[in-house]
RNA sequence: CGGGGCGUGGCUCAGCUUGGCUAGAGCGCUGCGUUCGGGACGCAGAGGCCGCCGGUUCAAAUCCGGCCGCCCCGACCA
């Protein structure tokens, strides 16, 4: 395809790690003269690096025109009253950048773009016949992040892939919903990821189906909780896992209630040092938030944490914190007496939630709701009065699949590169995107939105694929496809063999880069592993005997090859993926 | 936003505690020469408002105050 000439090339790697950078991509993508910062999360493309995303968008634009996507190009700037009539001007809060114009005017830059599209064709799409219609865009998004981090993996000024999709019913956005799905696959299996699609929460931006892509690596932000034995897997927000019915109490008398005295005492650890059969499982935790203001109570075992996110998101309410006073004045006492017992006495309009992983436990303990006392030998039926059975406890590895029943949940670390929305019409309704539908009525459009984080999938495709030496890029996404690494640019043998090799791997659809700078082979080698090209070949002693040495990067080793057979060598070991 | 750290040639850092004369090292860069299969060697050089502003002092990279920027941990987060 194009041959490139180092000498005449701007590739400014370096020796040393940068000061500023904790992670193995983000200090390989600097090294390797990829990308700069310009600014806390935000990074200037060079030339190396511009060439790596180019390949990831192609691949990612030739599976979304292949699942029906139409391609275009929105605003970055969006205007206020836009972001206000569907109420995220106030919602998306100081994540969206914004600014005024000369006439103090507010706009916001696009950290998403579903107020925008849906805008665009609300007007224009007037029937059920013109559905579905999906479009999508490769463009700079912009959110403030409270902590950029690692590079281009969680920046501030980024690149993403969006799309949307507008449906006459339900059944057609499932089935666009299917569709992205399966390109999605396509896409992170061509990058030739090790990833995992995950069940994911909504959050948000709405709608009630959604999964999320993650390339599985030790520095991924988020945890994945995934089957042993089956094909489940979900975000740890999303997770439902299985608790096992052998509790610590298993086999023991059931006790009868009593109340201790246990001043001071205001954290599961406290209580277990005053009384050490008290152990964290056998506690029950008890937090408190406002539920559509009606304070609540959550019981959870004391050796879990709270799952906010699934709470607010199963029981489709907002849950919001309490602060001390508010607590004392609903509950009667402090945050660490908190208890479920009697609390009806202590006031009636609070409501208790508890976890499912404490039915049928007994012998436990928790606090009294009056400062300094618990009680022990509660008997979860018998003495709690619990409102409402449901998962309130964020799920930890080793609990049982939800799907296979056979297989335990393990702790993954992974990437988000992908996310998919079923949207439904969140945002049609409150922008009047309307159709008719086929019986005459009119209705508004289900949609469905589809993220890929395409500079992002840079950063995860290198933690993936590294060693001490630098980079090993899968060939689907590398900056160049051979490395022509000649030991002395002066040897005027090396030189000519250099050029007609370019010129021939060229024009059989290579990206060539030529090393024929005037520096020590060592500098050469280097070079050429850091920045992490697929295949090298060195013009040195052995040409003498017309061979070169071939390097395979990923795996390292090496093999000297007749100048004759070097093309068709190149095209079996690309056949086999190697 | 809370806690911690940092800011000195292009890069990575020392010097600051205990103020003192021309501000240093390695790498990189320029020129010449020698090298030429794993980040070569010699010689000669260029390059710094010590983040910014103010204060203390005979004297500030060094001490004090303010501001700006960057990093880490946490909280937070389609």
């Amino acid at each position: 395809m194009s041959e490139v000439y180092l000498s005449n090339y701007y590739l400014p790697t370096r020796k040393e790690d940068p000061a500023d950078a904790e992670v193995s991509s983000h200090r390989l993508m600097v090294r390797a003269g990829m990308i700069r910062k310009l600014s806390s999360g935000v990074y200037s493309m060079l030339p190396l690096g511009l060439r790596v995303q180019a390949r990831v968008n192609n691949i990612v634009r030739e599976e979304m025109n292949r699942a029906g996507g139409m391609e275009v190009r929105l605003p970055i700037m969006q205007p206020r009253s836009l972001w206000e009539q569907t109420g995220r001007w106030s919602v998306y809060g100081p994540e969206m950048m914004r600014f005024k114009d000369r006439k103090d005017a507010e706009y916001g830059l696009g950290p998403t773009h579903e107020e925008v599209i849906t805008d665009l064709i609300a007007d224009e799409v007037d029937s059920y016949r013109d559905c579905p219609l999906i479009f999508y865009q490769i463009a700079t998004k912009f959110r403030d992040e409270i902590r950029p981090r690692f590079g281009v993996m969680r920046s501030r000024e980024f690149e993403m892939k969006d799309a949307y999709s507008f449906h006459a019913d339900e059944d057609e956005a499932r089935e666009t919903y299917r569709k992205m799905e399966t390109a999605y696959r396509r896409i992170f299996d061509r990058i030739g990821f090790n990833y995992r699609q995950v069940e994911a929460a909504t959050g948000a931006i709405g709608g009630s189906l959604s999964h999320e892509f993650m390339v599985l690596a030790e520095t991924g932000e988020d945890a994945v909780l995934s089957c042993t034995d089956c094909d489940y897997a979900a975000n740890r927000e999303k997770a439902s896992g299985l608790v096992s019915e052998s509790h610590p109490e298993a086999g023991e008398d059931v006790k009868e209630l009593e109340e201790f005295p246990t001043p001071g005492v205001e954290t599961i650890e406290d209580l277990l040092e005053i009384d050490p059969e008290a152990s964290p499982e056998r506690q029950v935790k008890t937090m408190v938030y406002m539920i559509d203001g009606r304070p609540t109570a959550f019981l959870l075992p004391g050796d879990y944490d709270l799952n906010e996110t699934k709470i607010a998101e199963e029981s489709g309410v907002e849950i919001e914190g309490m602060s001390p006073g508010e607590i004392y004045d609903a509950f009667g006492a402090h945050p660490g007496s908190l208890g479920a017992v009697n609390l009806s006495e202590a006031s009636n309009e609070v409501q208790v939630w508890a976890d499912l992983a404490l039915k049928e436990r007994y012998n436990l303990y928790t606090g009294a709701n009056r400062d300094g006392y618990h009680y022990r030998g509660v008997k979860v039926e018998r003495d709690l009065e619990i409102d409402r059975w449901c998962q309130v406890r964020l799920s930890k590895p080793g609990e049982g699949c939800p799907h296979c029943e056979s297989g335990q949940l393990e702790e993954q670390r992974g990437i988000e590169v992908g996310h998919i929305f079923y949207l439904g019409d969140k945002y049609s309704s409150a922008l009047k995107a309307e159709i008719t539908t086929a019986t005459g009525s009119s209705q508004p459009m289900i949609m469905g939105c589809y993220g890929i984080g395409t500079s992002r999938i840079i950063a995860a495709a290198i933690e993936q694929s590294h060693d001490e030496q630098g980079i090993i890029w899968p060939q689907s996404i590398a900056p160049f496809d051979l490395y022509i690494l000649p030991i002395s640019w002066q040897d005027e043998r090396q030189r000519e063999v250099s050029e007609r090799l370019a010129e021939k791997f060229s024009n059989l659809g290579y990206e060539v880069l030529v090393d024929d700078r005037d520096v020590s082979a060592g500098v050469k080698f280097n070079d050429s592993e850091l920045i992490g090209i697929p295949y090298r070949l060195t013009l040195g002693r052995s040409l003498e005997n017309d061979e070169v040495e071939l390097l395979i990067r990923s795996t390292g080793e090496t093999e000297e090859v007749p100048l004759e057979d070097i093309v068709d060598r190149l095209k079996e070991l690309k056949a086999q993926g190697e």
